[in-house]
RNA sequence: GGGGCCGUAGCUCAAUUGGUUAGAGUACCAGACUGUCGAUCUGGAUGUUGCGGGUUCGAUUCCCGUCGGCCUCGCCA
């Protein structure tokens, strides 16, 4: 049993504590013993400090120093010192000085770890998510699930400043089938029945609006049962709030503010407000995506009426058939070989492009095999129209628009990464703005909503719901950092009567309606005051603030693409005798 | 559900065209060493080449299946 405590932590200690006597706790990180002396680097959360045994100090506790070894835990009692001269370690806070050891309590041993616990261990991160208590002892980590923390501690700190109420909303709610696939949890004393967990706590904050809390907020876990990236997972944390008698700037003045207390408090940073704002058209038409990232330029521009003085039949057709054909400057690529675009060909093959035309600009214009399709006055005039000087390499996807998009999209940004056009010092905030309420799903063969249900249409597009859906513009906002959708929200429906006009054109009937969201509609009767909110996802969030590009970086203890646990081994087979409980038989 | 990459010592990797004793660095173990901080020096031990099958005189290498990890398309209101 120890009888040292400790008085500091391993972070603490300066020139100023010399000849004070301390205790230190923590783990034996590097050891180097020299025979007569044995040097330990003692590592707590807070810092390293290094520890000296020396036998002139007490024979009894430098034996059992040498039986010291990584990782084992233990208590120090000693004398700080000053570094003898040059001996002292820039690299360490606490390199002025180190401890001289007169007690040593081995608190705990510690079995040879799989992989050494320092920042660059370049571990597979299959190994790190087995051993996560061992991967999470490091610095590095620790630094990012504190930085983690601090964003959290911060969003809490502006929203309750702003008079925002954290209310929890439940984990077992009711199945939505609408969106993403639900995690479903039994009922044992509703045998046959289920309970959601949640995608979002979407309703309930409504609800909570239609209750009078006008200013609600939440950093709350959301469940979707979808295939994982490594931008996604199964469980994430979403920061939800939700505010009434607003519109849509005063949603997005508060997120700004957050951005800008964030940056301020947690990176030392200024980041400039308002964030621009950028319609979903522009968004679609310039970059392809609704998410874009505007650190770059390579704009795609359309030639659908440049080219349809040409005799080329990809072309042609494509246009015929309602598709388009829109293209980049790849601004500089001239020089691309044979090979460099058969392989970006291959590259937008994976999004639906089926071929991908090209053209080179040279002193005697554009140059390519299919340039003897284009009259001389059309290459001329593509070349005006894409800005492209000597040098530089066109590159056009004719296709479908959606195909087009994504491929263009996604080159644009393989061409941003590979010719090093991204600024990657910098945080690009914007918001898109201006989606459309509905999408049609050709499959389908029917309306969805882009958003959600729930969003509100532009008042002035009411009159064109129910004739032509697609042209009414939603009161939502994505916003963007870096060409990643951080979050996104909208000003929702207040009504039952046009929230009933939006099911409708959803082909969700009044009886289905009533059964799936009857309690909204229901609680929209009672006075729902005007209102909109917005989620932002906080692990997304920290991983681009961290530059990093993996979302189980900062997360403690992440799923793996198939949606295990290493470390715990979930999902896991259970007792036949609580499936019996439960009523449930496995296939 | 589709496509791709990977799996060799505790860890990170190598191993010629398929070739006979599967190596290196590091970690580990032992010894030496009173100023190290990636300690150093000397020595030692360490393999179901993920698993199962096939082809072959011979498989880490080629083929099929399977398990696991990763990337990606679809999916993610």
């Amino acid at each position: 049993m120890s009888t040292l405590k400790r008085t500091h932590t391993c972070g603490q200690l300066r020139g100023k504590d010399v000849k004070s006597t301390v205790t230190l706790s923590g783990w034996a990180s590097s050891i180097r013993d020299h025979g007569g002396l044995i040097f330990i680097d003692l590592r707590d959360r807070y810092g390293v400090t290094q520890v000296v045994f020396n036998p002139d100090r007490g024979k009894e506790f430098f034996e059992l120093a040498q039986q010291l070894r990584p990782e084992y835990v233990i208590a120090v009692q000693g004398q700080v010192a000053a570094r003898p001269f040059g001996t002292s370690n820039p690299n360490l806070a606490t390199g002025e000085i180190e401890v001289y050891v007169d007690t040593l309590d081995l608190l705990n041993k510690s079995e040879t770890p799989p992989f050494d616990i320092v920042d660059d261990n370049n571990v597979s991160l299959e190994l790190r998510l087995k051993h996560r208590y061992l991967d999470l002892r490091r610095p590095l980590m620790q630094r990012r699930l504190t930085f983690h923390h601090k964003i959290c501690q911060t969003i809490r700190e502006y929203l309750d400043r702003l008079n925002f109420v954290d209310i929890e909303t439940p984990v077992l709610t009711k199945s939505t089938p609408e969106g993403a696939r639900d995690y479903l949890v039994p009922s044992r004393v509703n045998l046959g029945k289920f309970y959601a967990l949640p995608q979002s706590p979407q309703l309930f904050k409504q609800i909570l609006m239609v209750a009078g809390y006008d200013r609600y907020f939440q950093i709350v876990r959301c469940f979707r049962d979808e295939d994982l990236r490594a931008q996604r997972q199964p469980e994430f944390t979403q920061m939800d709030m939700e505010m009434s008698f607003v519109d849509e700037n005063d949603i997005i003045q508060v997120i700004e503010g957050l951005m800008a207390t964030i940056f301020e408090r947690v990176l030392e940073k200024k980041v400039t407000v308002p964030f621009p704002r950028i319609s979903y058209d522009e968004a679609m038409t310039s970059y392809g995506c609704d998410a874009p990232d505007l650190r770059f330029g390579l704009k795609i521009k359309n030639v659908s009426d440049i080219i349809q003085k040409s005799e080329f039949k990809v072309f042609l057709e494509t246009l015929k058939s309602g598709g388009l054909v829109r293209g980049i400057n790849a601004v500089g690529c001239g020089h691309y070989s044979r090979k460099d675009i058969d392989d970006l060909t291959a590259f937008v093959a994976q999004f639906g492009a089926k071929g991908l035309a090209w053209f080179k600009v040279e002193d005697s214009g554009l140059t390519s095999s299919i340039a003897k399709f284009f009259p001389a006055e059309t290459l001329q005039k593509l070349q005006a129209y894409m800005e492209a000087k000597k040098g530089d390499l066109l590159l056009f996807v004719a296709d479908k628009p959606k195909v087009v998009n994504q491929s263009l999209a996604q080159l644009r940004l393989h061409l941003g990464h590979k010719n090093k056009l991204i600024d990657t010092t910098v945080f690009n905030f914007s918001w898109v703005v201006d989606f459309p309420l509905f999408d049609y799903n050709e499959d389908m063969k029917r309306y969805e909503a882009l958003h959600h249900p729930f969003t509100s249409p532009h008042p002035k597009d009411l009159p064109l719901m129910e004739e032509k859906p697609l042209d009414v513009k939603a009161r939502a906002y994505d916003l963007v950092l870096n060409g990643v959708e951080l979050g996104g929200g909208s000003i929702r429906i207040h009504t039952p009567e046009i929230q009933k006009r939006v099911f409708r054109l959803l082909g969700i009937d009044d009886e289905s309606a009533h059964k799936k969201f009857g309690f909204l509609l229901d609680a929209l009767k009672y006075g729902a005051p005007p209102h909109g909110g917005i989620a932002l996802g906080v692990d997304r969030m920290v991983t681009l603030l961290l530059q990093l590009d993996d979302i189980r970086e900062v997360i403690a203890f992440p799923k793996t693409q198939k949606a295990t646990c290493l470390m715990t081994e979930a999902p896991s087979e259970v007792d036949p005798q609580q499936l019996k409980e439960l009523g449930i038989r496995t296939l």
